[in-house]
DNA sequence: TCCGAAATATGATTTTTATCATATTATTTT
DNA sequence: AAAATAATATGATAAAAATCATATTTCGGA
């Protein structure tokens, strides 16, 4: 459904909006075991995550990476739409070009309202929402 | 959300349920062309989901790929879990191994419902049902 | 001001997916 | 039986995604 990149993202993401904030941060080192992606390639993620404001970040001592107030209002969508794109999702299930119901594939109106749900609540849920969950233990990013 | 190849396998699929029966066959240079897949990795693709008996074939002159009744009442599902495997939809969205209500990721409560109606559509509708829509010009495999 | 810590930028390698090409086998027609 | 046709099997190449590695920049502390 997702890409490794996108499942990756999230979970750090997450990670970091249950953990930090802007006084309380963390580096790669700190992040790639709870959240199960190698280091080397989630380093480069969250340079990405952070170029597109979706993380914050401060080099050096002391530094790492964390999560604002601001940061933690960005959508679920956001993430996956940053990383993945938007045509992973939103695209026609089988490819074709125009994808409404004026030209329709076969499959448009029977996954098009379930998948709409699907995508609409990605879209609304906030990044700090999610993680209150996480929080509370009700939830998990790691088996 | 679905491999190239497992949208390319849908398009194929249903338009050989439209067109084709025991009686009326088509070749891979009569597909290629209505279904936008390139030419040898269609028929790549053909031969893979004959061996999985989702499609019928016969060599040598006269012969081809076509559907019988049969094989018209394969779930749509099924053709993806014969091309992308089951885990692409079913497996948890961020990636963690146990997928279930004692082990949710944050996402599980959220995108599960919507996610299970999505793909119990795709495995209630037999992918005859789905070409009837084809026959009828109310939808589209191609641009 | 200098040193070390951390993100950042960049690029190389590996693996997977997608694509292309060809030789072989089976079947129909002549 | 031979010739032509169409799927089947197999493998080669190309492109994209995932992974690994390293040099550079920025910042805090001694
Ligand atoms: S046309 Fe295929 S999903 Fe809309
Ligand atoms: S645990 Fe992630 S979707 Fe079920």
């Amino acid at each position: 459904m997702l890409s490794n990149s996108g499942k990756y993202a999230l979970k750090a993401v997450l990670y970091l909006a249950d953990k930090t904030d802007s006084s309380n941060k963390l580096m790669v080192k700190d992040l790639y075991q709870p959240t199960q992606v190698p280091k080397a390639y989630l380093a480069k993620l969250l340079q990405n995550l952070s170029k597109h404001n979706i993380i914050s970040s401060t080099k050096g001592p002391k530094g790492g990476y964390y999560l604002t107030k601001e940061n933690k209002e960005n959508s679920v969508y956001r993430v996956i739409e940053v990383i993945d794109g938007n045509q992973r999702m939103e695209a026609c299930v089988l490819g074709i070009e125009e994808c409404n119901a004026q030209h329709p594939c076969p499959l448009h109106e029977y996954v098009g309202p379930s998948r709409a749900v699907l995508l609409g609540t990605l879209k609304k849920m906030t990044i700090g929402e999610l993680s209150l969950d996480l929080k509370k233990g009700a939830s998990f990013i790691s088996s």
